[in-house]
DNA sequence: AAGATATAATAAATATATTTTATATATCAA
DNA sequence: TTGATATATAAAATATATTTATTATATCTT
């Protein structure tokens, strides 16, 4: 009794007719019957009613379906579980980020990787506003953004606050303040990204209506420019504190505060609502969650 | 994946060596180490560590164990139950049987029962008229009938010959005779059953033809009742005797012939041609016959 | 009741798998 | 390193399964 007999047990139960069977299995009539020959010889048993026309099952028939059908699910299962481990083991997170979240993300991906080895992580370059969509239709695993999404279907976990603040050099006049006012850093020399979003939109307003216009005299294309340029001392810039932890941790920049922007602002990770995740993806998820919880205490 | 691999797969886990499991399994190594082989490359996934020299389980390795186990587990299973079928130790007998039936299968079901503890037995109560079609199409293993069935695919065996007796209670006049006329029948008081046979009609017509048609002064919905009233001594009844056995042999009841009505009826088991029995109904089948053969000695 | 049609069983030929035999390669221990 | 043990590989032999062609059987029609 091998599982493919059962099979093609079961497809002729199925069909109630030996030759429709064979056609669906793409196998002859003949082959069919000898497989099921072979079946009621090893059982002694007869599993189909051959007197009458509709193949019917015998008592002994009815009583080894149930037993192929649990014996092919019990297969498929033992197949399934083997794959599982394989995904997590070879398995693939696709994160969509923009550049300012690689920092915050690294700490994760190294404890994923750690638990890991296997799997592979890619983060990829995606717009915020088309993180959530890429999300929902797969292209991404996981999208890094600073807003809760509202598609329904997508779920977030916070990955910590942050917050704008003003990059100096480590010798700039302001740079041993804790904070600052807008209007002081308005009569600052800002160096500033060169590319248009709503948000920065926002930012420019709000220091229009404290009046204290942003002068920007010098605007670059990437964020690692503009750190480099603040480094060199051609001025000051605006900018999540995010994106510049490593920096910060080697005092290179120094941070300091504008409260009155207010503007703390959720790191969020969004993500499909679970079970629709691949192993590898919710393994990546609990390394989030862990580093969370790990870095609260 | 076949059930045969996936015990090679258990050998081996089990001997933690590919030789040692092949000369337990009664072939070669290459043999082993090919379905090994197979199977692996089946999951894309190696089942043991070659790296270490004692046979290790790979993690994929011990996730297949674990079903490989529950499926072998679960094929014997298989085999037993049909085995079980085969010994009788499940299985179902349902017949369909009228009122007057019960009585006169008791001692044959009481045999199979006895010989089969672990089979079922159920006596459905269906209308003469409908047994012969449901046990063809297999509603019922057995019907119990007083007439040959004409349908082709049907065979029927005697279980005796039953006529109708006057029935009275044991103070009763006539208590005494051995037979009367269907004359002195007619001045009797009857107690008979208020549903209409052909049969019963049959039986009405030839009294009347006789010069002696009967009173029926009581009738009643069920056999109880007319066996009851007779015992109260409201009346006699004519009854096929199988229907008093139990009350005849008790003495609470006595059965008086009427030779001149000659309708001895012959008392019927039908079922579908040989070949076509589950192995319950066939060990019935045996006893009845073993009970019909017993009842003629 | 006879013939047509559908379905399954059988037998021989072909194709496919599996096992063995023989040999190579790797690992471990001394 | 050698020698011992274990697994891998290759080719031939064997066994098993599938197909093709044919026959048998049953069911349905008329």
């Amino acid at each position: 009794m091998e599982l493919s007999d059962l099979q093609v047990f079961q497809a002729v139960a199925a069909e109630r007719s030996f030759s429709r069977a064979a056609t669906k299995l793409h196998r002859t009539q003949p082959a069919v019957s000898q497989t099921i020959r072979r079946l009621e010889t090893e059982l002694k048993e007869r599993l189909f009613d051959r007197s009458s026309k509709n193949g019917r099952l015998t008592e002994a028939g009815v009583v080894l379906l149930d037993y192929a059908e649990r014996l092919t699910r019990l297969q498929s299962e033992a197949h399934l579980a083997v794959r599982e481990l394989q995904e997590l083991r070879r398995g693939r997170v696709v994160i969509g980020v923009n550049e300012a979240a690689v920092q915050v993300l690294l700490p994760i991906v190294d404890r994923f990787r750690d638990a890991h080895p296997g799997a592979q992580v890619e983060m990829r370059r995606v717009h915020s506003r088309q993180i959530p969509g890429e999300v929902l239709n797969r292209s991404l695993d996981f999208g890094f953004v600073t807003f809760e999404p509202a598609e329904r279907g997508l779920v977030s976990v916070s990955l910590g606050v942050d917050e704008l603040v003003m990059l100096v050099r480590p010798g700039h006049p302001l740079s041993k303040r804790r904070h600052i006012t807008m209007k002081e850093f308005g009569k600052q020399t800002v160096i500033a990204h060169n590319d248009y979003s709503p948000r920065r939109e926002g930012v420019l307003r709000l220091f229009e209506e404290k009046h204290a216009p942003i002068n920007i005299q010098i605007s670059l294309a990437s964020l690692d420019g503009i750190k480099r340029a603040v480094e060199m001392g051609l001025g000051v810039a605006l900018l999540p504190r995010r994106c510049a932890l490593a920096e910060l941790a080697r005092k290179q920049l120094v941070a300091v505060r504008v409260p009155q922007l207010g503007m703390p602002r959720e790191l969020r990770l969004v993500y499909r609502k679970a079970g629709e995740l691949s192993h590898a993806a919710e393994a990546f998820l609990r390394a989030a969650q862990a580093h969370v919880d790990g870095s609260k205490t």
